[in-house]
DNA sequence: AACACTGTGTAATAATATAACATTAATATA
DNA sequence: TATATTAATGTTATATTATTACACAGTGTT
């Protein structure tokens, strides 16, 4: 019930990126996408750039705007793209999408002294992941 | 004592295009501001380039990641661009930086659950403005 | 002088994203 | 079923954002 949101069907072109972006373990740009799926059909930009739209539309990836980039979601608790939260590694560019209740929590509820109430937000943090840390 | 990491002397270029951040009401993209500023001698986008990047990097101004857009910072309790938080409204596009005490002490404070430590970060978060909710 | 470091100027190009228009597929509803 | 409506596609061209590469100038240090 949860996640009824995210079961939409996809369209080919939809699916075709989503499955490309799904399997990636790391953030992938819009031109790289371009580059794999041109074996599929897909030929020009925009047809990229349109899918890649409506899957952040509809929850399905996020674009890492500080990288131009886009990764699946996997967390269940974020809903249709409302609430984004990120860690980024500064040396291997590694993105993992955080899932933590207080977080998101915290943020929801933020209010701003003007009384401004968001209802979507994007955070991305930046630092050394375990492994870069410890070289 | 606070602000001493700011009080750096700015170069002719990067003098010249913090001015026009610093007074502009709303954030400057890149070629906007190289538009604006071929009048007082600096014709290249490198040269734009290059006095915004080494601006973010002293923390005079912020980058928008989401707008790819410049604001002059106007809060001193945020640490060369360590911290940045913003509100901004999908209407009429007006950004704010967001300047509390409990948020930048939460977020500074957030570890993930792989015990991942951050060095930095940046929110975004959208909504309405009270002006334009109220229309 | 030799060196390192930072900033500048210029040209060319790369990378990211959208506009405009014609067509087709899917969905709704009459 | 017909038809209106919406969503998605295909294609070309173009706009916007950002970087590479190279030559050179100023400043401070050794
Ligand atoms: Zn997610
Ligand atoms: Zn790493
Ligand atoms: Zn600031
Ligand atoms: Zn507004």
């Amino acid at each position: 019930m949860s996640k009824m949101h995210k079961e939409r069907t996809l369209t080919k072109n939809q699916q075709i990126i989503f499955d490309l972006i799904d399997k990636s373990p790391e953030p992938l740009k819009a031109y790289s996408i371009l580059f794999n799926v041109q074996k599929k059909g897909i030929n020009a930009p925009l047809q990229v750039y349109r899918a890649l739209d409506k899957l952040v539309e509809i929850g399905k990836i996020h674009k890492i705007e500080s990288r131009n980039a886009f990764i699946a979601c996997h967390n269940s608790s974020c809903q249709v793209a409302k609430a984004t939260a990120f860690s980024i590694c500064e040396i291997c560019e590694k993105v993992t999408e955080i899932s933590s209740a207080g977080l998101s929590k915290y943020l929801a509820n933020f209010k701003d002294k003007d009384g401004m109430k968001y209802s979507k937000y994007n955070l991305e943090f930046f630092g050394l992941c375990k492994k870069c840390n410890t070289r």
